[in-house]
DNA sequence: CGAAGGGTTGGAAACGTTTCCAATTGGCTT
DNA sequence: AAGCCAATTGGAAACGTTTCCAACCCTTCG
């Protein structure tokens, strides 16, 4: 079934047939009222690929996923959706397994898709560097900063990382903490990492710490099989610790896990705190004290800095809040 | 740039161009050579469109997924898209808000971008059963049984889920308790709740209990929240319970966050058993007996059905094996 | 009354492929 | 030398849209 049947069938030209069904000016009320009559009784539905090939675009919004697994995304995806959606628009989901050829994925789905937008979920602003120069559409980078790249087309929408774990660990501190271990990311990783490990070190120095890396830092992916490992063997390294930061939620999470094997309490022998505020720590025993990263708002944000950009808005790098949110994972000394 | 650019410079027509691109037999080697070298000189890449346009299929393989947060889902992917790429196919994944929609939806995005199979994680065999009549391409709906459906292109793969919670309960049942409360699903739910829920009911009897549906059974929707809810709200009412079987691991989490709210411990107190085996019940502490599904299996078996299915096979309904892994959440009494 | 102009309309051209068919080539066979 | 056949090749047609332009029909105005 063709758009010309539906032109056939209603008397009219395929020109004004297809001025109805995209809402275009100058068709009469008369014609787009029997013209939708008739695509009805069809059950006619638009070739997309007909109509992306004459419009050279594609695709409505390409979203990419790096670390499936990452419980913070999961949360991202529904409210960016819906956003979406609300506004006529549909998105197509990738998943990448590694976070590093993210850039050239994303350039080869434009090349092939030309989609409308993108959205990164995860990905280090590093690899955009280089092959990612001429984007097309509009583009968004979630969780991390894109803003000394200056792209044209690629914006961001993040929390100050550095900010967050530099209050997170001074939370540790000011409840007396002295020994305090490290785990997660790695020192020369992404963006992530490195603020967050900034943000860390900062914390501990302005209380007259300095961080030992060799021996109170231990770096792992950020899924709970890495923390479970890695904090497991930051705490048989170095077992006077009295209180571990996890890079994430996932991190910690395996950590709690990794400290009840051997026999200790939290927050009873050691304090514990995440980072992004899943539910893992929202329900986990006992409940981790974390940083917030609201989910439901870096989706929303990143929907509308697409939607602005589809409108020409050009590149914006928005900082939302965060928060840090006390559970029962911290004990004072 | 176009392929009749590729065709002009290598000195070629449209055709071959055309032929030796799709690795298609009447090319001579030197064209090909030439040809492959003027497409890597100019940065060539076929525009996906006209290519679908043409030959009247679309989007690889377009992959729905329904509950987002659904953890178990998130480790099907995985697998999955790796033994896709493998065989040279890109898989697209869209979420879907409510499971109840999935067909239609289905059907409108095969009417619109043709896919070249489409597999389906969650979802309710039933919302198949009438709009879902000619499927055009290979079709799989994961984790639960389309076989009475007997669609000729709708494929199953998935374990058996009465038989499994029948295990759990058993499990439960054999080490001495009695009084045993259920949570998670609906009764008139999806056709997962329903088996799970026979099967628990099943081995009740077999043990010579009736599970009484008033006093001892709580719905909730498969997330912790629901999961937290509803427990909660089944141990205020039946306090002498000793042991809570989860239809999900996300529910069982939940309920390890609410029994433990009300100072209770497990399996001290109460015992717990969860269904699905994803990383909560693996890191969470205690670490909760299940079901497993091995994820891993069910997407590469999914893969499996629709590259047979794109080969033209008929439509099959698996049986994959589960297992009942022993934790730390169910004592003896 | 003729011209001008706004709102509609129809249809051809174009988007970039694949595929079909006819034409060409070159090596064998008779 | 002529005839065949297989392998290779070129190019037109088709896929289902959107868009541009010309044509048309009314009003309205000078």
């Amino acid at each position: 079934m063709d758009i010309r049947d539906i032109a056939a069938k209603s008397g009219y030209g395929v020109g004004t047939v297809s001025r109805a069904i995209n809402g275009q000016p100058n068709v009469s009320e008369r014609a787009r009222e029997r013209i939708l009559e008739v695509m009805a009784e069809l059950g006619y539905e638009p070739n997309v690929n007909a109509r992306y090939l004459k419009m050279r675009t594609q695709t409505p919004v390409a979203v990419f996923v790096t670390g499936v697994g990452n419980r913070l995304f999961d949360d991202v995806i529904g409210p960016l959706q819906a956003e979406l959606v609300r506004e006529g628009e549909d998105i197509v989901v990738t998943y990448l397994e590694d976070g590093s050829n993210v850039a050239r994925a994303a350039a080869e789905y434009q090349l092939a898709r030309h989609p409308k937008g993108m959205v990164f979920l995860g990905g280090d602003p590093e690899c955009f560097r280089t092959s990612f120069q001429e984007v097309g559409a509009p583009a968004v980078l979630v969780t991390s900063s894109a803003e000394e790249l200056a792209l044209p087309n690629l914006s961001s929408v993040t929390i100050d990382n550095e900010a967050a774990a530099r209050d997170a660990v001074a939370h540790l501190c000011e409840r007396g903490h002295r020994r305090i271990g490290v785990v997660g990311g790695s020192r020369d990783g992404g963006q992530i990492s490195s603020l967050r490990l900034r943000g860390a070190e900062d914390a501990l120095r302005a209380h007259g710490i300095e961080l030992d890396y060799e021996r109170d830092y231990e770096p792992c992916d950020f899924i709970e099989a890495g923390g479970f490992e890695a904090a497991g063997r930051l705490l048989d390294r170095a077992p006077d610790l009295t209180a571990v930061f996890a890079l994430g939620d996932v991190v910690a999470f395996g950590a709690l896990r990794a400290i009840c094997d051997r026999g200790l309490t939290v927050p009873g022998d050691v304090s514990l705190v995440g980072f992004d505020d899943t539910s893992l720590s929202q329900y986990s025993v006992p409940r981790i004290t974390t940083i917030r990263q609201n989910a439901e708002l870096l989706g929303r944000r990143a929907a509308r800095v697409i939607l602005d950009g589809m409108g020409g808005a050009s590149a914006t790098h928005e900082l939302v809040p965060y928060e840090l949110v006390e559970r029962e994972s911290v004990r004072t000394v």
